[in-house]
This record gives C-alpha cells, structure tokens and sequence, in this order.
DNA sequence: TACTCAGGGCCAAAG
DNA sequence: CTTTGGCCCTGAGTA
C-alpha cells in the first residue's frame, strides 16, 4: 500500500487533496486469471477500461494498478527524477485526458490518491523482470473475475454497479453477508443544505415499491451543533491555553517525565502533553467543509442520471474522513519519529478503528439522541436506519449506538478521545513492526496521560480510566465487522473503486 | 523452454 | 529547452 500524499522523505508539509474521481470508477471489466483458457476480450480487459487518473485507456498494470500509459510514464518520471511540482491553483485541478498536461501536481497527486505505488519505482533502475505486487494484480483481476462472476449478463465489460442495487440479490441466488441495505433510499434531499448531492430517485428502486423515505435532519447551519459536552470539544484554535502551551512540540514530545519528579511537575507536564496531543486535532468544521465540497465536486462532474447513490455517499464520506485521520497521523510529531515502515504498518493495522473511533467521538459530541451525525453534519434517525437495513448493517448500528451512550454516560471528553485514537494508533502487537519498543514506549505514555487526566478531571469517578479502557475491545471488534461488511460490499462491486478505503480493504485482505 | 507482462529506456512530438 | 507519451526492450516468474 502506499498512502496518498505519502511523502516522508519531504520536508514541506503536504495538504490533502480530495480526489476527483472519474466518472466511470464505478464501471468494472472483466479479467481471468493467466491459468484459465481466456476468450479474447477476457485476454486485453484492461482495453475496456480506463485509466483512473485521467480517463484514457489503460495499457495494463503500472506501479500498482490499472493505468493508462501515459500516466505510467509520468509517475516513472516524477518518482525517478524525485520531483516536487506546486499547483498554481487549489490543488484541486480537474484531471482529464485533455487537461492531465496543466498540472503535474495534481497529476501526481492523483497518481498517488489512487494507488499509484511509488515503491514500485525501481531504485536501481534495473529493466524487465516481475516485481513484488504481481499477487497483488493477481488478486485484483481474480476480485473483478468474482465480480463477473456474480453479474453474468457483463457483456461488455463496463457495468454500472447501481444497476444491481444490494439487496435484489444475483440471479436468485443468497449472499453470503447482509447486503440488504437500501442505501439508495437512505437519505432523502429535502431540507439538506447542499440538495445537489442527494438524488431522489434511486436506480433500480422505482419509488411505487412503497419503500419509507428515509427522514434525515436538517444540519446546524452553524457549526458544532447543540452538545452538553460542547465545552469539552472546543475547536482546535483554542484548546491551546493549557498552563505550559509556551514549550515546544519537539521538546514536550521528546521527554518523558521520569520518576523523580514532583507530582506538580508531573501533572504539569501530563497536561502539556495532552494539549500537545490536541493541537493535532484536525478541526470538525474543515473537515466537513472539505467532505461536502468533495462530495459536491463528484455529484457535478456526474450526469442528472448517473449521481452517486446513498451507500456511495457513505463510502465517499468515509473515504475523506480516512484521508483525514491518515493525514492527522502523518502530522503527529510522535508518529513522525517512527520508521516509515512501522508508519505504513500501524496505519494498516487500526484505519478501521481510527474511524469508529472518529465516529463514536462525533456521536457523543454533536449526535441527538436516536440520531445518527454525519461528517457533513447531517443526521439520520437510526431507528430508519434499523428498519431498513440488512441484519448485519443494523447490528452495526445498534453496537456502535450502544457504544455511544456507554460514551456519553462516562462524560467522555475531547482529551480521553485523542488519547484513545494513539493508544489505537500506537499498537505494539501489529506484526512486523520493527520499532516495537518505540511504539510501546509512546503506547505507555500515553496510556499514563489518560489515567492521569481521568483522575484529575472525574475525582469522584474513580473506574472512568479502566471504563474507557474496556470499551476498546469493543471499538476493534465493531471495526472487525465494519471491515468484512465493507469488504463483501467490495467483493460485490457496491464500493467505490480507486478509494484510501479500497486500498486499505486489499491491504488488510492481501 | 517458451511465454507473459510489468518496469525501464528511447525518442519524436508537443509545449 | 523540458515534458509528454507511444513504442520497444528486458528479464523474473510461470506453465
């Protein structure tokens, strides 16, 4: 896997950039595995599709993935030549065919965004060979194999994948996991602040079939919403005012208090380093600006018809957020002293957990009672949510909605939730870590701040410390879950191609 | 041993 | 001049 914007040998911080994904991603081809007897079309599938950075036809597998030759050349030549483009513009540029040429930096950009892997890249610039992903193709061309295996009437091989909405089953036959959600009908465009990226009508669905809409709240126009916990989850410009913000991040991050020191001091230094682990915190509203103008972007460049359904949505949402939480660990000062290698392995092994754990902590800040609050800000009655989704997506919900008030009920703050996301993020067990110790070491810092804190902030709750502790075994087990249902939605076809949340699904698969 | 196919190099064309 | 992109060469892996 190679993360996006993933570039630890630069010094310059790198800013996200949200994909423009090509319309297309969602169309598949057929393959066949070199073992079997292929038919003609089944021998070049990657001549029916296209390339997922700009749109023209892909030659075969370059660098990770199914891409055009072009693009293959130029990431040779900008990973070979070590270049470091700037875009004039947002960093946003369209990438097409015919605009791939304006800016090399998004092009890049892109390039990674979707996969692109700039380990393949051969150091020693030796020709010919295989190299190290060739199971990774293989798996690939066997999942789009599966997936025209599950859709026969394939041919050609682009398909729209919301013409086989989930929940009408192929051919008659049952699915392995849930896939009965509805998500089409999730949300419903009234009263959404942004109605152009919410469609009403959803493939496959005609309205007459009776379905109940899905009833989903207006969002706060200004933003964060209501919460009695609103005090504890105050924005990242101001949490700064701890007693010892003056002293620096390099400084605070590298020493740890030692025995010896009085328990002012250590209270001292125990809080200086939470606010440091604050000031890290990306800030909800960006997020959600960024999500929604992502979200807006796709649904524009899409034609009337051709418009993301609700579960796309979804996926697109988490896909950002995962971009996001990616981004927040690649800033960290206490990741940044880590091997990249370790970097890449403990970001593989908790993405799903970090996610749950970004959910659950905007649930208890912004969440209304019955309530599910999205990254965008807009909330859906989980009791809709239940009635219309498969048993596995509703035990999900129900899980994660008991998580939540077992949160609430513990007055979970902004502090104890980033103490969580590192104690997640820094995971000693995850094999073939190399800095093991490094890793347990911060684990252990950072497992004392948290204990430090509940004490200090719940006297009177003396278990609020070994509470929280006890709810992780739970966070990784509903992530467990969200991770197979994902991957048997992908499995399907029902996921966005070309997504973070794609690529860390065939990593953790691979 | 022949074949496959992904990475590298070359070079005319474009900017 | 640099960059692009199509084409060809190379060679480890595979049947």
């Amino acid at each position: 896997m190679d993360l996006p914007n993933y570039h630890p040998q630069q010094s310059q911080p790198l800013v996200h950039q949200p994909v423009n994904y090509p319309e297309d991603v969602l169309t598949l081809e057929g393959s066949s595995t070199s073992q079997e007897p292929k038919t003609e079309a089944e021998s070049r599938p990657e001549s029916e599709e296209s390339c997922p950075v700009c749109g023209d036809k892909v030659s075969g597998y370059h660098y990770g993935l199914l891409t055009c030759e072009s693009c293959k050349g130029f990431f040779k030549r900008s990973v070979q030549n070590n270049k470091h483009y700037t875009c004039a513009e947002q960093q946003s540029c369209p990438m097409n065919l015919s605009q791939r040429k304006r800016c090399p930096s998004c092009r890049f950009q892109k390039c990674l965004a979707v996969g692109m892997k700039k380990e393949a890249v051969r150091a020693d610039r030796m020709r010919g060979g295989r190299n190290k992903f060739g199971p990774l193709y293989r798996r690939d061309r066997q999942m789009k194999q599966q997936k025209v295996y599950h859709q026969p009437n394939t041919a050609p091989y682009r398909i729209k994948s919301h013409l086989y909405p989930s929940g009408m089953g192929h051919s008659g036959e049952s699915l392995p996991l849930d896939c009965t959600m509805n998500t089409e009908r999730v949300l419903t465009p009234p009263s959404l602040p942004y109605p152009g990226l919410y469609h009403c009508t959803f493939p496959g669905y005609p309205q007459e079939k009776g379905e109940m809409p899905f009833s989903c709240c207006q969002a706060p126009t200004n933003y964060p919403p209501h919460s009695i916990l609103h005090s504890s989850f105050t924005p990242r410009s101001t949490p700064a005012s701890s007693p010892c913000s003056t002293s620096s991040s390099s400084t605070l991050f590298s020493q740890a208090p030692t025995t010896t020191q009085t328990d002012a001091s250590s209270a001292a230094h125990t809080l200086n380093f939470l606010s440091q682990l604050l000031e890290g915190e990306p800030d909800e509203a960006q997020l959600c600006a960024k999500v929604l103008a992502s979200l807006q972007r796709e649904q524009a460049s899409r034609g009337k018809h051709d418009r993301l359904n609700t579960f796309s949505i979804m996926c697109k949402m988490a896909d950002q957020t995962l971009f996001g939480l990616v981004e927040w660990a690649r800033n960290s000062a206490l990741f940044k002293e880590l091997k990249v290698e370790d970097q890449m392995v403990l970001l593989q092994s908790c993405w799903s957990e970090l996610l749950v754990l970004d959910h659950l902590c905007r649930q208890v800040a912004f969440g209304k009672q019955g309530c599910i609050y999205l990254v965008t800000g807009q909330q859906i009655e989980v009791s809709t949510v239940i009635s219309q989704a498969g048993v596995t997506l509703s035990s999900l919900v129900s899980r994660t909605q008991d998580l939540v008030s077992k949160l609430k009920a513990l007055q979970f703050d902004r502090h104890e939730f980033v103490c969580l996301k590192y104690l997640v993020l820094f995971n000693p067990d995850v094999k073939s870590v190399q800095g093991r110790r490094q890793v347990e070491q911060t684990q252990e810092r950072v497992n004392r701040a948290l204990m430090e804190h509940t004490q200090r902030s719940h006297p009177g709750h003396s278990d609020k410390f070994g509470q929280l502790l006890l709810r992780l075994p739970e966070v990784r087990s509903i992530s467990l879950q969200v991770e197979d249902y994902l991957y048997q939605r992908h499995l399907l076809g029902d996921l966005p191609c070309n997504s973070l949340l794609t690529e860390m699904l065939h990593t953790k698969h691979n």
